[in-house]
DNA sequence: AACGGGTCTAAACCAAGGTTTAAAGTTCGA
DNA sequence: TCGAACTTTAAACCTTGGTTTAGACCCGTT
């Protein structure tokens, strides 16, 4: 969102490809090509490197060899999946078998190219695994800034809140906790305010909103 | 999900595995296979015999070769995705490869299993792609009674409807509309009785899931 | 022409939601 | 012990939602 944020169509302002591969000359011929077209790229020799690197802070695409020094590529994402760490990842292997696809796939990879691959798939793949990391980014600030406004609430706001959710009347909320309609207004009233709902529709939105990712999981198209 | 595990829980009275393998002895063996754990199945010999058939009306799980008279399990698995129909399917192959695998597994596929495999990854994987279809037609059931209501509702109603939906208030609807705020309340009113919603709340649920599933499409977990 | 369905409205009424003011009890940590 | 945050309530008041009754108009079908 800054002033040269995306001129007109440029997908993306710092958008990055981590390349983890162990060849050297192929890592750089990676980066080149994504050059080509733009792109930030990082380049590490193995998963142990790159994890003593920083995440970038941008939308980001993994591509991963099957093959690494230390910690294979399947592995990673196994561990990343554990970790519920989300990352986009773009599979390439000169020796790949049907059973290893299998499970790149099953764990969410975005494509699996054997090698030698046409530059264009490569970038096809990037292309698809960025437009998914930004909108889970984008569906993750939302849910995140929602649960900071839910954790300013107190108990009695947020027992009130689900009840509501659940489409309970102040009057029906009263007699289920044993307090007064009056108390439950002004509780109701305060929810309202901190968690910055605008209408019952939009509260209920919010609360869908939390129950369907309780810890930053979504589900992308 | 172990071999017996139909005999405690009994997941489905009608469910039916389909079977499309060109080898005869290979399909009878997984009949065979399939009936010890209680589960119904149809054989077929090809994709056309499969359609000349007609589609059986419990949770289905289809299970593929991929080399096939005719039609390709492939092909077929493109054709089903074009149109909008989501059986879950499990490939089998004698002679994959990884493009193929990739090309599947991205179409939705739950498993892709070379010959020769273990029974129990193939039961797995049946037992998996029931359980989504099982959740997908309990999904479809619910929307579709949800738009036959939605159907009965007059122009009038429907766009009273979409407004209460976006959290305008009756004064705001009658303003958008240049009508009487007694107009809209009467329309409004009819609108909640026909579609069946008790609360607010619930006609909210109900249009996001109408949104949300505009072609019995759905998110399975 | 008669009928039914959809649309529109007024008037009157009741229920539910929402706000404000003012006060008081509890609990917990500084 | 003091204060801050949380909780509770009454009372008065206003807005919004929802229902009913009764009537009117338009339009397409029988």
């Amino acid at each position: 969102m800054d002033l040269l944020s995306q001129s007109k169509a440029a997908p993306d302002s710092n958008a990055c490809v981590v390349v983890i591969d162990d060849d050297a000359e192929f890592r750089e011929s990676l980066g080149r090509l994504l050059r080509v077209v733009s792109l930030q790229s990082r380049t590490f020799a193995s998963v142990a490197d790159f994890l003593a690197a920083q995440l970038p802070d941008g939308p980001t695409c993994l591509i991963l060899d099957i093959r690494l020094p230390g910690q294979s590529g399947l592995d990673f994402q196994r561990d990343l999946v554990t970790a519920n760490v989300k990352l986009p990842i773009v599979f390439m292997t000169g020796y790949g078998d049907i059973p290893m696809t299998v499970q790149a796939m099953k764990g969410g990879a975005i494509e699996f190219l054997t090698k030698p691959f046409r530059d264009q798939d490569l970038l096809d793949a990037v292309n698809v695994g960025l437009a998914r990391d930004r909108a889970r980014r984008q569906n993750k600030a939302a849910s995140d800034t929602l649960r900071a406004r839910f954790e300013v609430l107190t108990p009695r706001e947020r027992t009130i809140l689900f009840r509501v959710a659940e489409g309970r009347l102040n009057k029906q909320i009263a007699g289920d906790m044993g307090i007064t309609e009056t108390t439950v207004k002004v509780h109701r009233s305060n929810m309202m305010k901190k968690i910055k709902a605008g209408s019952l529709v939009e509260l209920c939105r919010m609360i869908d909103r939390l129950k369907v990712a309780p810890d930053g999981a979504e589900t992308s198209s």
